[in-house]
DNA sequence: TGACGCAACATTGAATACAATATACAAAAA
DNA sequence: TTTTTGTATATTGTATTCAATGTTGCGTCA
């Protein structure tokens, strides 16, 4: 039988703050004094600092000793190596994932990609966003490699609010598209090298289109 | 000027007990029983639990709720696939560092790797283990990416136990040496991509000796 | 008027107390 | 003898309390 999963408190006040992070309620800046949460979401003090910890060893936020917590506010050039590591991980991710990945699931990824090309025709910027998500998630799935996986996550979060907003801000562009569908094909055709050089460079593109929301 | 930094009682505690497992004073398996750790550290729960909160985050430990924490026990799946994901950051790291890197750096790794050659004629296993760390960390600081130094920090010391062990009960061998050598070379004539791939086969190479006091 | 010092307040850091849950062992029944 | 069940104990999960530290604002003195 599947055992029961337990969640202890201060993860499920870990994932809340992360959501609340993540979809811009609590901008870069926002000090989260532990008494004030405490209420608002109804538990002590003692889960919400543990929570706390968690999210400062992901580097969500900071803390300041004797001075609180603070909902980080990255920088350019940290956003920019943040991407950078991204797009190696992904990167690597392909390579592995061409070795790896089974034909139904590449067969996921086209199915994906296809859902990416309507959404993108309608113009519906979230669904867009989170199918492309998808896409990136399912690949590093694909390399079968957990610590990838879960490395890739953590950093992904990290960038999930602001890759977000330029999502939503920034005009929609056909090269993204196309990208993706070469992704795709050095995927069927298990280019691991080319797959590895293309989803850095991708990456590297979301780079510039992000960097052009904190220019403006 | 330089602000002060503080050290709350949680993160020294953390260290703490990250160096007993380090060194293997605290196996994998050991239960992390919060009373018995709070007489030997002299610290109430609080900051020892937010510690340990740290470590989970690490993944150097795991809890399991009601049950405790123990010290993980990575399996032969698990070391692999961190020692090709380290792979994949210090590789990827070094071709970074052939773009950025200062003259002065290379330097520095050059007289490293003169020491670590002497080292291994001497058959000084300890020195040599720490300054073959040193290079690699090394390469990975000159890439200049923050977010990839940290993860392959954060990645290293959780392999720091075994590969420690393995450095200790396996026959020293002559390869790691010409590896190194090759590393040196690469990095100087700034040889991006084979450095990349140099250091992915260095890894791939630790994973076997690993492998091998694991199936001893 | 400006700067220094003191005091009150706010907030985090740490410790302790209490509750919830799991495990182990023993007793009783089949 | 074996299995089951209940109870005691140990351990973690959570809440509350106390202490240490930083900040702010006001008053006083130069």
């Amino acid at each position: 039988m599947e055992p029961i999963h337990r969640q202890p408190l201060a993860l499920q006040v870990a994932s809340r703050i992360r959501d609340l992070i993540a979809t811009d309620q609590f901008p870069p800046g926002t000090p989260l004094k532990e008494v004030n949460l405490c209420k608002q979401l109804s538990v002590s003090r003692t889960p919400l600092r543990e929570a706390l910890k968690q999210l400062i060893a992901e580097g969500l936020v900071e803390q300041i000793p004797y001075r609180g917590v603070v909902v980080c506010n990255p920088d350019q050039a940290s956003i920019e190596q943040m991407l950078e590591l991204l797009g190696a991980l992904e990167g690597f991710a392909g390579e592995m994932a061409c070795l790896r990945a089974t034909p139904e699931e590449i067969d996921a990824i086209r199915v994906l990609t296809q859902q990416m090309h309507e959404t993108y025709e309608k113009d519906e910027r979230l669904s867009y966003y989170k199918i492309n998500q998808s896409i990136h998630r399912s690949i590093v799935e694909f390399s079968k490699n957990g610590e990838l996986i879960r490395s890739h996550e953590r950093l992904n979060s990290r960038l999930y609010r602001i890759r977000f907003l330029s999502n939503r801000r920034t005009d929609r562009c056909h090269t993204a598209i196309e990208e993706h569908d070469a992704i795709l094909r050095n995927l069927e055709q298990r280019e691991g090298l080319k797959l590895n050089k293309l989803l850095r460079e991708h990456l590297g593109h979301t780079w510039t289109k992000v960097k052009d929301l904190y220019d403006s």
